[in-house]
DNA sequence: TGTACATCAGTGAACGCGCGTTCACTGATGTAC
DNA sequence: TGTACATCAGTGAACGCGCGTTCACTGATGTAC
């Protein structure tokens, strides 16, 4: 049954929006009354918060199925395939990523639980970097002119994460990362409307790109 | 009065969010009757649209002001001065920010209103690279693969614009803006949180690094 | 095998709330003769 | 200079709506003796 709920609340959330789900209208769905809700859920957020838990898994499976599934392909090509695999869900699911990465649902602050799941997707295209680098198929990255803040900044995330990269390759890797979501949600709330028409197209363009930046060879 | 409800509006806008804009709400603080609000205008969707029009327009303020103070600087230092100006006033008004790239609201359809105004700020950008190519500035972008399809839709946006530069400057000019945007939402909407602290100098290293991918001179 | 009891999923009614929008209206201000 | 009239900003009441959450409850199912 808490199951069911989820999975209304899921299409009910890909129909309208985030911000819009109610859990009246979930119950209503499923012909229950709106109290019943609460036998499954402590209330509103807590729904929110799962729906956001189980958008960030899903997320991250598809992530980490493109990562294994292009082991034996070039970096820069598993960087892209990566890259594709988020943005196929994304376009799928238009609401559920809004809900991730757009404005933040007012009123709401996600818990604790939520961050975990929430870094996978992320730590799968750190994985391409790692992975290439552990296989001598890391060359230099792009230029950059960094910080000693930002410097600082890269080292202490290397440290936590047991990675020994170059700070500039972990610089590029998150400039690339900003560059890949700052795209996919320029296409997904239209800001790129006459602009770009071919997203597919473009989206697998830049991030080769990105790659190429990051020092991943092709 | 029509400015009165405006500003009480984006004060709203400001503590609240998005979304979260009642109408009856700028009329309750400015000892208004609900209905008087419908003199000024025509319904709710209205005020939304006149608060998106004037975020455009401020924020297209700061970037040309910032465009028209850097010119006698190196391109490079003028894109990293048009982009800090953006992140300035995007960090001083979240919420406002939010209204134009984040999470579009829901059952609101941008008119076309909206989109003159909403160029201004790319616009700026643009001209940056624009005025390099003019006074002989602007190197050789960064290496890209770029399709067919992609160099089509980059020399259909050179022509639209009226300017003659490479289709990789107009490419990496692109990557570059979804890629300040997109660093930009992170911060905003805190999916950075651990990762990066000092975002004004991490923003600034990346916008310079972007710019000299585009190929501006330092 | 049969009865008493506990568990627990779901009910139904109510709470108080805020919302956008409509409509006929009042009453002050300004204009024309 | 004084009166009649038009304009128009703002009123007040009401419409119908959906929301999250609470609380005491019913009634079926399963368990223990």
């Amino acid at each position: 049954m808490q199951a069911q709920i989820l999975a209304t609340a899921r299409r009910h959330l890909a129909e309208h929006g985030p911000g819009e789900l109610s859990l009246r209208a979930v119950a209503r769905e499923l012909e229950l009354v709106p109290s019943a809700v609460y036998r499954y859920f402590e209330n509103h957020d807590a729904l929110l918060t799962a729906l956001i838990v189980e958008a960030y898994d899903t997320l991250g499976d598809e992530a980490e199925a493109a990562l294994a599934a292009s082991s034996r392909k070039a970096p820069a090509a598993r960087w892209v395939a990566v890259a594709k695999a988020i943005r196929s869900w994304a376009v799928e699911h238009p609401h559920e990523y809004a809900l991730l990465y757009g404005t933040p649902v007012p009123g709401y602050a996600a818990p604790d639980d939520t961050v975990v799941p929430g870094t996978r997707v992320s730590l799968a295209l750190v994985q391409v970097v790692a992975d290439a680098h552990a296989d001598g198929l890391l060359g230099d990255a792009a230029g950059a002119s960094i910080s000693a803040s930002s410097r600082r900044e890269m080292t202490k995330l290397l440290d936590r994460l047991g990675l020994e990269l170059p700070v500039e390759v972990a610089f590029h890797t998150i400039v690339a990362w900003t560059q890949l979501f700052g795209l996919l949600s320029f296409e997904l709330f239209s800001q790129t409307r006459g602009l770009v028409e071919h997203h597919e197209r473009f989206f697998a363009d830049t991030a080769g790109t990105m790659a190429r930046q990051i020092g991943l060879a092709d």
